[in-house]
DNA sequence: CATGAATGAGACTTCATTCAT
DNA sequence: GATGAATGAAGTCTCATTCAT
């Protein structure tokens, strides 16, 4: 299912004891992530980590056990945070209608996604980078994006149902490249810097597009 | 992270000059491809590919001056057979209709990209991969998915003059979003693994998200 | 090829941090001091400095960057001994006449740069092969001379306003003359072993033979 | 005798057998001198020799065994120069005075080394780096210097006799004395760029050094 | 908890030299 | 004679990780 290199490691954090040893392991992690940003991942070395952090060579094994390891937990950190931006109910209460309905809560989640993104464009790029070659980040990164897919997959099959949605196209295959588009959209734009936009301006013509691209009933434009 | 300018490197390597070099160069090249695909390109061992070849460790210093060029001539090769599959064109004769001609131009470049992308996932899911931190590769990768996407914009833009198309779209930023979709989705889809799709099914189903994107006037589904 | 100035460089290396570290970098530096008298520079290898000095292959480069950076580090140190015996000073107190203080100045700086060079013949070898290939150890030698004949030649000066010395001699050409004398002869003797003489017939010629050359007055012939 | 370090090696030239061949075996040479002044001896690549000398690679070995022996070759030709500079007559016929013979010779040995050496200068440094590693081109290097030191020493010797020399002075460790004067003077000078002083003013404060040394009997300043 | 010295496997790369054509 | 492809030994240096204090 997943990549073919990216080899399996155990995870294994070591947890800090005391008050003391929390905030050394905090130190660590927000060193970690700005080496991290700065260097990528290949180039990012233990000892700039320990430097940035205050704190000795050795010690980054006490709260660590290997680069990748520390690495994971910056970018769980990130994903939680992206994640909470992609919400598709199902379930939702009524709304004015089914297609405005998932109008709104996918252009709500477009921005919210691409706002996060945007502020931890450097990073993202990491994470980018390593869900590469490393299986666990790999998962971190895609199978959250797979529980926002099968979500929303649903929420198009609703609304087709409903007549509200091009009924020729397949809910799972469609909520995948919608996926796609916005995760991909998000690196080229914030990361790579493919081309320059301004942020709203950008921000509603992705959320027009996939809503166009699900033929979701016109409705007056919203704020 | 992105492009600095469009300025075009050609790293000469020590070219071979004769039909012996030649073959052991392209030897060379094959088995490099074989052992990025197995390997990724951070595990890949330059005495992996020289085996690989059957030549000796040196050898490959007499044809790359490093692994890294090694994998961008073997990058280079995949983007121009993918290249070759993004086609619009701007000042195409006559078609049926201005919208027919855009969504025909579209479902077969990205049918004849996906094509390709599948049948050279392994080697693709490498080029990806290195392309996040070989600026070179990068380049390689991007540069030419921009001219792709500059074309397109065009194309968008007369149709939408013709009425052809959704008129509230910026061209260029759509197009760079349909570029993203398409290439996200390969990778996703051939080199990942995320989901499984009878293949015309699934390129259908991309083609017409992608038309639907763009609100091209529709037309009786093509066969 | 000559030093473009008298910029000091002072690479620091890793230094240690404590008592154990100061006395392995010591080791180091003795094994390799060691390993160079032995082999040359050139076919000096880490490896054999790092067993040498009952250490691993990476804890050589704990302490240094590379093997020329280690083998400044000798040279630096031999250095210092053999500038110590340099001394001509300028502002002297009264001898019992300027010729007698210069020469008794210099007869004694040539004897102490003399014993110093036979004493460490076998490095200081080395430091001549490598000051013609790494312009660091080259300023690392040469500098320190160049500051001897300047004082040497300011001694000249003030001997020849007194009558003591040759007038018709350019103190600055003559002081540079005389460095390459003394340091070329130490090495033909000492080093490449060109002829064989007895330690204090040698050095008693040397410097008559450099006292003639000013034509500092005559005295007695000193024990 | 020699140093330490230099090893033996096995002087071995192939010799060309035609003209064409004589030719590019000189084309070779002038390339190997050009490459070694420029790069020094050890950064030296027979590639740029080839390249340089217009033929291929291989060709190099048609001609040359080795570096080493390519180098010799040039260094060869540079001391057959020099040495021919370096003339003391025991025999000489009969001059004005003992004193003023053995000074017009030396002076003139003197003024012939220096010219030399300065229009050589680049390729000297590198024959004196070479010369502290390998052992045949030391011997290149040294055994001409010691016939001329011999050959000094027994003009000294004679002039002694005639009471034109400071007896006091060993003819033999004097005249290697002076040797080293000016053969590191003029590395000095030419070579490192050590001071800079006017041509003809180096030369005769070089040779008023020498004579001075010896204390020469005096004779009006030769032009 | 903290420190930083010690480890050492392993990869890359160089380039003089050989050799088949 | 000439070519340039092929060889491969040799050695440096990196840096994540371990460990003694």
């Amino acid at each position: 299912m997943g990549p073919d290199g990216p080899v399996d490691h155990e995870p294994q954090a070591t947890g800090p004891r005391s008050t003391k040893g929390a905030r050394t392991r905090a130190r660590l992690l927000a060193a970690a992530k700005g080496v991290f940003e700065r260097d990528g991942f290949l180039d990012a070395r233990i000892s700039d980590i320990a430097d940035q952090a205050g704190v000795s060579y050795g010690s980054f094994y006490h709260y660590f056990t290997s680069k990748e390891e520390a690495f994971r937990e910056v970018a769980r950190s990130q994903e939680a945070q992206l994640d909470a931006q992609l919400v598709v109910r199902t379930d939702g209460p009524a709304a004015a209608s089914p297609s405005s309905d998932l109008r709104a809560q996918l252009t709500s989640s477009i921005r919210g996604y691409l706002v996060e993104y945007r502020s931890e464009a450097a990073i993202m790029g990491v994470v980018e980078q390593v869900s590469r070659f490393d299986l666990q980040v790999y998962r971190l990164r895609f199978e959250r994006l797979e529980r926002f897919a099968v979500l929303l997959a649903e929420s198009i099959r609703r609304a087709q149902r409903l007549g509200a949605a091009d009924p020729a196209l397949d809910p799972l295959v469609v909520a995948h490249v919608l996926t796609a588009t916005i995760t991909r959209f998000a690196e080229a734009w914030f990361v790579q810097g493919q081309f320059r936009s301004g942020f709203d301006e950008g921000v509603s013509q992705l959320a027009a597009l996939c809503c166009n691209a699900l033929r979701l009933a016109s409705v007056p434009a919203p704020g």
